[in-house]
DNA sequence: TTCCAGAAGTTGCTACGACAACTAATTTCC
DNA sequence: GGAAATTAGTTGTCGTAGCAACTTCTGGAA
């Protein structure tokens, strides 16, 4: 539960607070800073961890995907998994391969994750007759079953994600999202 | 660098179009997508997986980290090591404890980070007289002159993030973002 | 037909992230 | 003053993510 012992976050701001000068040249808006450390290390730093967005949707990710995992667990199902199950539960048969391409994953990751999900007993991975290279990947009776009761909850977490956000502020997200790819690659 | 062997790709779409009706009841401007899978399987598909935003940000997290990785790695530094890096970078004598509440970590993490940034001699931990629980980390001349690198590299990075991108949606992102992460706590 | 390039999948390794369980030091409270 | 609770840090485990190196299989070129 606890990431960290408590303490420590009320005594980093003291100390911030009591050691650096109240002032900066910069001014921020973050409720959880409380004061605006200046460097006098030597190093020219002009933006703070706070002003940079990839920690934020960091962060982000990490929240989202840590409450997911929550509801998925009783399910023995982890998020990434569920991520393999919903390809198949639209329709199986995809190759292990076919299955990364879709979820834009590393195929040894998919490897080891359908490996996961065939010991769960939730998938089968039978070989191509014509290709002895290819897995095809199957859902089992039981793998059905548990779409019934995790689609559901999959896409009941996704509109409390979304719940109080506007579609045109989805929309921007989605398309600033995606120009910071481009901007990086 | 390749995740997948490519022509998975186009053989799952191909498939896709080839067995499923080409019309939904949802319209998708997602341009990846080429055709729209109807569900035959019997479970009630509401969404798919281009519309969980959750899915949508976790992949930005990815190509964003992946993207800076590449950058530190010639530091020898890897991306949340490099967190730890910035914090010192600020000022430094903070304990584990304050580090991973500033970033918001586990302690185990850091306390694992702290320990293999202290092995490339990025850092020195010295554990407090007041409280012989603590580790202090301290920069050693190493540490300090790889900052001295690091963080313009971090910072054209951050610049190279959001270039194109207004303060507007910035903020609109950061807010929507926020309210997310309230929305499932 | 044989050989070679490429494709599908696997194994091993490093870096996180999260959690449980642990030691050791420090506080709290009776 | 001493037992109990709390705190700082560590170790182990599991689930990703990404990369290198490997085997096996396939299909195309000579």
């Amino acid at each position: 539960m606890q990431k960290y012992n408590r303490a420590a976050n009320a005594s980093f701001f003291v100390r911030a607070c009591f050691l650096f000068d109240r002032k900066s040249k910069v001014s921020y808006t973050h409720e959880q800073i409380e004061c605006v450390a200046t460097n006098f290390g030597g190093i020219g730093l002009n933006l703070r961890l706070e002003d940079y967005i990839s920690i934020f949707i960091h962060e982000t990710d990490l929240t989202l995907t840590s409450e997911i995992k929550k509801k998925l667990e009783p399910h023995n199902l982890a998020p990434e998994q569920n991520l393999v199950m919903m390809v198949l539960w639209e329709s199986d048969g995809w190759t292990q391969n076919e299955i990364a391409a879709r979820l834009n994953k590393d195929k040894t990751n998919v490897a080891r994750m359908a490996a996961n999900l065939a010991d769960k007993g939730f998938l089968t991975r039978v070989p191509r007759t014509e290709d002895r290279r290819s897995l095809q990947l199957f859902l089992t009776e039981k793998g059905r079953e548990l779409g019934e009761e995790v689609v559901p909850l999959a896409e009941r977490f996704h509109n409390q994600v979304v719940s109080g956000i506007t579609e045109e502020e989805q929309a921007v997200v989605r398309q600033v999202l995606q120009r910071m790819q481009r901007n990086v690659q």
